[in-house]
DNA sequence: TTTCTAACA
DNA sequence: TGTTAGGA
């Protein structure tokens, strides 16, 4: 896999996604002026290249900005959203840690209303599974 | 055309 | 926060 014509441009991931200004406006819905404030106040940051560049953010700021912006208007402060959407941020990295542990595989109950059971693995001899179902959710013990 | 910083009728 | 000037 040489590379010898043109360098870069050519994302294999969604962490190599770039996104300039412009656009990080137009889908967050949250205007430059507040961008580069938010960056001046350390609230988030754009990739770095030298100063007094063009910014560009990554994948994850445009998913922070995006989380405070609805914080934002859910009547948050700045302050108050940063804190939420980074408290959201920790928390959910927590959770996926222990789904990726503990999950053990899904059964699809119901395909047309999403519906079904996860192994959750064993807890004193007895297996345990979340439901989702017409009811909502809720745990069940199975057999050993 | 877009984005940059700095500053303010 | 909006907006504008003046560059890059």
């Amino acid at each position: 896999m040489k590379e010898t014509k043109h360098k870069m441009h050519k994302p294999h991931f969604i962490h190599d996604i770039r996104i300039g200004i412009g656009d990080m406006c137009k889908i967050t819905g949250v205007t430059g002026r507040q961008l580069r404030y938010w960056e001046e106040r350390g609230y988030i940051k754009s990739l770095a290249d030298e100063k007094n560049s063009v910014r560009k953010y990554s994948w994850e700021m445009l998913y922070k900005v995006g989380s405070i912006k609805v914080f934002i208007d859910e009547g948050y402060t700045l302050a108050k959203a940063v804190e939420k959407s980074e408290l959201r941020e920790k928390e959910m990295a927590i959770i996926r840690k222990f789904m990726a542990a503990n999950m053990h595989g899904v059964e699809i109950t119901d395909e047309e209303k999403l519906y079904g059971q996860l192994d959750l693995g064993q807890c004193e001899g007895k297996k345990i599974y979340g439901v989702v179902d017409e009811n909502g959710s809720h745990l069940e013990f199975g057999e050993g």
